[in-house]
DNA sequence: TATGAATGAGAGTTCATTCAT
DNA sequence: TATGAATGAACTCTCATTCAT
């Protein structure tokens, strides 16, 4: 078992460092109103070596919101290929893993800076659209469609249902970094999924039929 | 024979078509984007003419965000208070005539702007917070007692369902401002709306009684 | 004996009204700190009347100084022609007139007002040395010259003489405007004017015949 | 090969250059009328440079003045502490070397700014007040306490003569500033200083007594 | 004569980027 | 590779001046 080297290159960490630090700024104050001297300190380097890894401001944006996103979606793309259950129980666990990183990680950033510029970076919006909206309405319609077709699910409109499905993670990851400060109570991450999970399986109107059911 | 006069007195007229254009750019730029030189010539005045009136930047769009929700916010109020049906009545009524407005006016613009924003004007976000948000979750979960009370609604849990109900109109806006532009089909707000609705009112799960229902 | 005219063309009294406030406006804040709204507003017009008979800051500047000036040179000179006694005291009306006018008036602030815009405002300079300084000049020399010359007093040098008797005055007037309120005693100009006037007429040096006098 | 660099490090004088630029061109135009890019331009820099050493322009005016006067003060003080000779001397002294550093030296302007901008700028004002004024104030009047004790001055009163004796410094070097350009002769610093010691001393009434005296 | 809305040049300041070291 | 002093364009905001009313 190798013990920690004693020493790194500096540069081999430094790029990942940078974009640390980037995320970081970018997050909290917003794209413009990051300034590279921030993010330069934060990573604990002179302005100057930012350039010498990224060409610019908006190329350390793209990077970042890059990096960001394509460790997650591998990941995501693998479980999905490799489970057993229901459909539901495959959609409780999606929305169950990303509540979790939603309220753990201060990833959920990206998609609220992603939302923020996507007027003055269509390229990036493209970017995420495609790489990480687009396959996850392929992965829910999908599961929809297969769950439908087999009677577990009611036929509902796929093509529009998994944006209903998805509406409150994107909700959560806004109110963590939107509002949440203005709440005196906080939010409960582990309510809002059970909450969610109810609604989505049994929707909101009593059913005539006596009998109560459990998670979808 | 005098030329075209450089200018005309417009004084009446004047701050509406400010923040109009004001409300344009702030949505269409972000806020640091926006200079005041384009909402001037988007507005057809000079540059100081917006100071005659607002007295900065950081003025102007708190203008702007509250003048685009006070309106809304009245007239909603007003329709609640004048209900009548079943709860499940009303609260399609709700999401329908949001979305209606979605899809029509630009006014759809403002929530994003202010998401975007938020880290930067704390005050409009509180603002917004407390004038927007926590009146429709007073309105919305009032509903949800009710109806559980009731028997209509199934025992959610109010203080977390309100935001799933919420949830796709966000979206909406969301979507709408960003990511519209890369979806070669557009977006069906009637179809939007239809999917939500029987989707909140009945969920996923196909229930084992065989009689399907469709209003909430 | 007349009584008060029941009314007056406004445009009678309208210059001069417009030159107290550019006066008092211009002394309290200086020149590029005072804005022509200001002067507008406290002389009860608006800003598009002062053009009406100025043509412009720097012409109204002018103007004030000018018509501050020209009075109180007319009156100095002709008192002058006009003494009887001796020169010492000839010497000291004058001081003693003008440190009353010191003290009393708010005159006193245009000789810092040209002070401090002698550089921008080179014409007005001149136009002071002209008309101000060396008329007091030519006046305080001869004093000097004629005293010497019928043994009143001492053979001192008249060209430069004159500035030392005037050093004060000026002094004083700087003073008002410019440290007075951080001194906690205030300044009494009686004494100031004893002070002056004794050390004047006598000097500093104890001198080795017993008897002191008191009028220069 | 390369042409001329685009600019150089000269880090360790930039300082120095940067108030000499300002402190000339203040002196110059005043406060007001200088802006950044001529001082910058004097100083042979771009305008961003000036912000990389002073936060500001009224931070760079306190700057040019705290750096000019400090010097002078403690060189003063030092002199005050380790005189010999009488109290008349020592007046003396100081008058010629203060004479002396206003014919020579630019930092003269300084005082003339801060006259003039003290009504925009009363922290300055007040600094200089207590720093330089008080200090003079305190100075000159232990001395003038001490020569009356000794026999050597006449009883003057010397919470006021102090003032006396400065004015025509104040006097000297408002006249360098302001009006040397328009007097064809000139001003003979020299005859100037002679002239002032000579009156300070014996003041102007020729007494009775026939024999002349000296110098204080 | 009087107004005050409108103008637009110019101010101080910021900051992404460059480059001599 | 790393630095950070230097740059200069771009920004917000001010205000003397103009002119339709």
């Amino acid at each position: 078992m190798p013990s920690a080297p004693r020493w790194r290159r500096r540069s081999d960490a430094r790029p990942q460092e940078l974009l640390d630090a980037a995320l970081e700024t970018f997050v909290e104050r917003g794209y413009a109103a990051t300034n590279m001297d921030e993010i330069a300190r934060r990573a604990g380097v002179s302005k100057g070596t930012l350039y010498l890894y990224y060409p610019g401001k908006a190329e350390l944006l793209k990077a970042v919101v890059r990096q960001s996103l394509l460790g997650n979606l591998a990941e995501a793309q693998t479980q999905a290929s490799a489970h057993s259950g229901t459909f539901g129980e495959l959609l409780n666990y999606f929305l169950g893993e990303f509540t979790r990183r939603i309220s753990r990680t201060n990833i959920s950033g990206i998609p609220k800076l992603i939302l923020a510029e996507s007027g003055n970076f269509p390229e990036i919006a493209q970017f995420y659209f495609e790489e990480v909206i687009q396959r996850a309405r392929t992965l829910i319609t999908d599961i929809l469609r297969q769950g439908i077709a087999c009677g577990e699910f009611r036929p509902v409109d796929p093509d529009y249902a998994w944006r209903m499905i998805v509406a409150p993670l994107v909700l959560g990851v806004l109110w963590k970094h939107t509002f949440l400060p203005f709440e005196p109570d906080g939010l409960d991450f582990d309510r809002y999924l059970d909450c969610q999970l109810d609604m989505l399986a049994h929707g909101l109107v009593a059913s005539e039929t006596p009998a109560g059911r459990n998670t979808p």
